[in-house]
RNA sequence: GCGCCCGUAGCUCAGUUGGAUAGAGCAACCGCCUUCUAAGCGGUAGGUCAGUGGUUCGAAUCCACUCGGGCGCACCA
């Protein structure tokens, strides 16, 4: 049982003395916010005090009269309006970290009621290369299945992918009227990208052609009401807010037109691509209808898609190899096309879904645009294959709850399609939005290329190791005699390359933004994963130093000594573990467990510098000290492969 | 126009769902390697938690309004 829950459970008898409903008083028990007021926390005096009309002090003393913790716990104190601050005593501590010594979980029990956990995540689309955009849902996603097996649910990951929409059609054109061969048989992927990214293009120029003069009439009309308004010499708090709205219309105008305007000059400027677009008037209703015929079953765009599918899923997952990331399945969209006409007609059928404007649509409450299932064209939606997707969850893989791993901007999606659910009839199914946010580079902006593009993931790795490799490089040379050969290097390389990228994502809070920075991830310095796994490392050479084998170390029965503040900390922070894996299930926030191993490797620092354990005072310290270190290793181990994050014994 | 989110130190971000004197990393300044990896440790400085009002024993956190920023909103996924 973890520490936390040991205190309330103890703290519950003395408190139904006073009150009936404990629990949210015992949720009032919290690990204590500074060291100095101990380990544990209790608030619940304050609020309780008022519930019985007795000062808070009185009633904090009233519970202490009727709770013994005297076995474990040193007598608890009651400061300021009321908190009661618990110590733990010392030789508890330590016989608890007796108790776990050697275990790589940290004593952490698996949990009693095992659930099926569905986590639907990175789903990048076949016809794109993945970009960064996808680099949060694939390693939040990976973080959250992780943690959930570590602690003993039934997972499936399932990759989701894009493999059955518009882009394929658009490929599918491409393929047939500009596909170069030789590109093609060398890199059948490459040249797959090459062709969306150029119907794409083309379709976008028609598109903002046709709409350039409905944007410069945006701009003129924009531009007089704010001359209007100006004009106007009252100024009183609405006009000057209207004045403010309106010169932001006017700077959005704007924007929207140049960049109109640039995309459509991108064409022009280049005569094959002028030559291709006037060649193609129709470039996007006709890939539409290819995707429409590759959806009703026509045997070359089926033919086709088959061909092209294997070498995309195979560009997938070279990515997902170099990331150490694997799924349980790769169902993507098209495995659920046979299922929606079903959907459609069983929505129809219980009176959910109904005609409107052509298009077959369920209306919810609250909601001014409705869930559309059916387009006018006969198409289905994305609204379709998610409600699909959830019948084949529930029904075949028989899941107990589903997590969509995707970006905050999708969130009204999915709060039509949790309520769709709901309404549908299927229960017994908890699903949940982990969402999270956009990743920013320094200008504030989606981070892209200096030219605009967005960053491959590809090539967002090979930066990573070789920064990395440039940071292990000089350290290792600036060393007397250097620890480490070239293949150590570009091993090391890699872990230190690829966990700061994942660990930078991770830190963060998922649903706020962040802006992406080489500098801070690779740092050599701060809350970086490289501080993690320096601490290992340092770790490590205390084994080596002392040519002990960790693995075959003597852990049972060795007495545990915490005589000074850096031991006592350390050993608190590694009973803790289990606190921290349990906050961040509680709402799917890894970044709850990277504070925990920064606070550990931080404690574990301090230790470091004052406590030697070759130079300890006597062999009884030392062999405790090891204890500390090797349970230390083992927590960051087990902390940062939670996280999908690799460690190395010598960096 | 409707809806959702955000505003915390110079910068990047936490703040455990209403608790004690608001924290961390970076950057700045000062100090620590003849002893286990200095990718480290110690210290100093840095705040009107966007603003105003309210709720109460207690507010960065909850409510209302204001200012500023972002993102969605009928046939793309």
């Amino acid at each position: 049982m973890n520490l936390l829950s040991l205190i309330r459970q103890r703290f519950a008898p003395a408190l139904s003395e006073l009150v009936p409903d404990v629990s949210p008083l015992l949720d009032m028990i919290r690990p204590a916010q500074d060291a100095k007021f101990g380990d544990f926390q209790a608030n619940f005096a304050m609020p309780l005090a008022k519930q019985l009309g007795k000062p808070p002090r009185e009633v904090a003393q009233q519970v202490l009269d009727r709770l013994d913790l005297s076995d474990f716990c040193e007598p608890p104190e009651i400061a300021g309006p009321g908190f009661i601050n618990v110590r733990l005593r010392a030789d508890f501590v330590a016989s608890r970290i007796q108790q776990i010594a050697g275990d790589d979980r940290l004593g952490y029990q698996p949990v009693a009621l095992p659930r099926h956990v569905v986590v639907d995540f990175s789903s990048p689309n076949v016809a794109k290369p993945m970009h960064v955009g996808h680099l949060r849902s694939t390693v939040i996603g990976d973080a959250i299945c992780r943690t959930l097996r570590f602690v003993g649910h039934k997972v499936t990951s399932d990759n989701h992918i894009g493999d059955w929409g518009t882009q394929f059609g658009m490929i599918i054109y491409g393929y047939r009227h500009f596909r170069d061969d030789a590109s093609w048989q060398a890199s059948p992927v490459g040249e797959l990208a090459r062709l969306y990214k150029l119907v794409n293009q083309l379709s976008d120029y028609h598109a903002t052609t046709a709409k350039l003069p409905l944007l410069q009439k945006a701009v003129t009309e924009a531009r007089e009401k704010l001359a209007q308004l100006q004009a106007q010499a009252v100024a009183d708090d609405k006009v000057k807010k209207q004045l403010s709205a309106m010169k932001k219309d006017v700077t959005t105008a704007d924007a929207e037109l140049s960049a109109a305007v640039a995309s459509i000059a991108r064409i022009q400027d280049s005569p094959s691509l002028l030559a291709s677009a006037n060649a193609h008037p129709d470039i996007a209703r006709k890939a539409r209808e290819e995707t429409a015929r590759l959806h009703a079953g026509d045997p070359e765009n089926n033919a086709l898609w088959n061909q092209f599918l294997p070498s995309c899923l195979e560009a997938l997952n070279q990515i997902y190899r170099r990331l150490g990331i694997s799924f349980d399945l790769t169902l993507g969209e098209s495995h659920y096309n046979p299922m929606l006409p079903g959907v459609v007609e069983s929505l129809k059928s219980r009176g959910l879904a109904k005609l409107s404007e052509g298009a077959t649509c369920v209306f919810l409450e609250g909601n001014a645009a409705p869930f559309i299932v059916q387009k006018t064209d006969g198409a289905y939606t994305y609204a379709t294959t998610d409600l699909a997707t959830i019948l084949y969850r529930r029904e075949s893989l028989k899941a107990d709850e589903v997590l969509y791993v995707v970006d905050k901007r999708q969130s009204e999606h999915f709060q039509q399609l949790f309520a769709t659910t709901l309404l549908w009839g299927i229960s017994g199914l908890k699903l949940q939005h982990v969402s999270f946010g956009t990743v920013m580079g320094n200008d504030n902006k989606p981070y892209k290329t200096r030219a605009g593009d967005t960053v491959g993931l590809e090539s967002l790795l090979d930066e990573a190791i070789s920064r990395a490799r440039r940071i292990v490089d000089e350290n290792d040379d600036r060393r007397e005699t250097p620890l480490l050969t070239p293949e150590d290097r570009a091993r090391v390389s890699e872990i230190v390359g690829l966990g700061g990228i994942k660990y930078a994502d991770l830190h963060h809070s998922r649903d706020s933004d962040y802006v992406f920075d080489w500098d801070k991830m690779l740092a050599t310095t701060g809350d970086t994963a490289t501080y993690m796994q320096y601490a290992y490392a340092r770790v490590c050479g205390i084994f080596r130093r002392l040519q002990i084998d960790r693995t075959a170390m003597k852990t049972q029965g060795v007495p545990v000594l915490l005589n000074t503040p850096e031991e006592r900390r350390l050993a608190m922070q590694l009973l803790m573990f289990g606190y921290a894996i349990d906050s961040v299930l509680n709402d799917y926030r890894p970044h709850l467990l990277t504070a925990w191993l920064f606070d550990t490797a931080d404690a574990f620092s301090q230790f470091f510098d004052r406590c030697s354990v070759q130079n300890a005072e006597s062999e009884e310290l030392q062999k405790s000290r090891l204890i500390l270190c090797d349970l230390m290793a083992r927590a960051i181990h087990t902390g940062l492969s939670l996280l999908g994050i690799q460690v190395a014994e010598i960096m």
